[in-house]
DNA sequence: TTATGTCCATACGGTAACGTATGGATAGAT
DNA sequence: ATCTATCCATACGTTACCGTATGGACATAA
């Protein structure tokens, strides 16, 4: 057994910890244990810890913008049916990476780097699905923004103690609420 | 000079550097070169390094759920003014604390569960508001969900790069529609 | 002044992790 | 079978921090 390992496995490890523990807890040698492994290998495959956050970052930045939009894109449907998709996918993703990104991010500018990019293209996704349902431009941008907001939210919070069941009705009451055109400016 | 000092300096300084560097940043000795002063004087205000820690969460808490909601409280006026408010302060708060504490409550259960008991209160609080507005408690909770959602999730972004202007603009598309009463199920 | 309690400096031992150096093991090519 | 590149183990020196022990400084009350 114990068979000779890559620099892929050690990414692994190293997400999974980052999701569980946080940046500061992915150090080489405690990851060199749960891979039944001495640092030996480690520096043989990365120049230093750092090389391996590094790696850990490109790693999730190549997921993290594709992971759900092309769940959402797949499922297909207009920009309405993509926009429930979108609600359902993300409220059954557990976040804990992109909650511990999140916080790696706030003392750190690589990450911090790495994080406004993926923001920026998921907001932008958001954006032409509400221009998509017929949404203006100022109106879709601000619902996008809203939206985005809340599901960084929710992925932050991580729906601890909150059931299926509210979470749909909640989304009955939402959903509506963002898509239906804005008032024409009533009279009073 | 060089005067002494008690608890809350060290408490003070610990929630410096929680907030731009995260937890695991905040160490005794680091902490007391910022202070100009050794460790002798940490271990004689406190216990351990975890009792600083346990410390620093009692004084977040103590002011995260009243930090923001008494400032929107003093301003007073209708639930609806309430609203305008909330989003208008919560929106110049930094959210750098808040965003450390996150960070840390995704691998601590102390942090965790404190966390926990101030999204709770904020969260109530909102509910109120929607529900002074005029609106059914399950329609007051979803859109108080969505909003306190969207609310950590600025703060989690933190305001990079949009300017005033926008979220301004934002917020006068946004307001609306959470306001309006929902559709009265229109027959198609 | 002296005594007492409060606060801090210094010195120490211990631990966890970093990164390096070096040699051994293993597999695939020749 | 041996050679070579690849991968890993071991041992080492170093750093940063934790927590403890102990004595000294300083203020205030007696």
């Amino acid at each position: 057994m114990s068979k000779r390992l890559g620099k892929s496995e050690w990414i692994k490890a190293g997400l999974k910890t980052l999701a569980r523990n946080g940046v500061d807890a992915v150090r080489v040698e405690p990851l060199a244990e749960t891979l039944r492994v001495t640092k030996g290998s480690f520096y043989w495959h990365f120049k230093d810890r750092q090389a391996l956050l590094d790696a850990l970052l490109d790693t999730w930045q190549a997921r993290a913008t594709t992971d759900i939009i092309d769940q959402v894109e797949a499922k297909g449907g207009d920009a309405h049916a993509r926009l429930v998709s979108l609600f359902s996918i993300a409220g059954h993703a557990s976040g804990r990476l992109d909650r511990a990104i999140r916080g790696w991010a706030g003392h750190d500018a690589a990450a911090r780097k790495v994080l406004e990019e993926v923001d920026r293209q998921r907001f932008g996704y958001l954006v032409t699905l509400f221009v998509g349902i017929g949404f203006s431009p100022p109106d879709a941008e601000a619902r996008a923004r809203l939206v985005y907001h809340a599901l960084i939210g929710q992925f932050m919070i991580g729906q601890t103690g909150i059931d299926d069941a509210r979470t749909a009705e909640h989304l009955d009451i939402i959903l509506p609420m963002l898509v239906r055109r804005p008032a024409p400016s009533r009279s009073r």
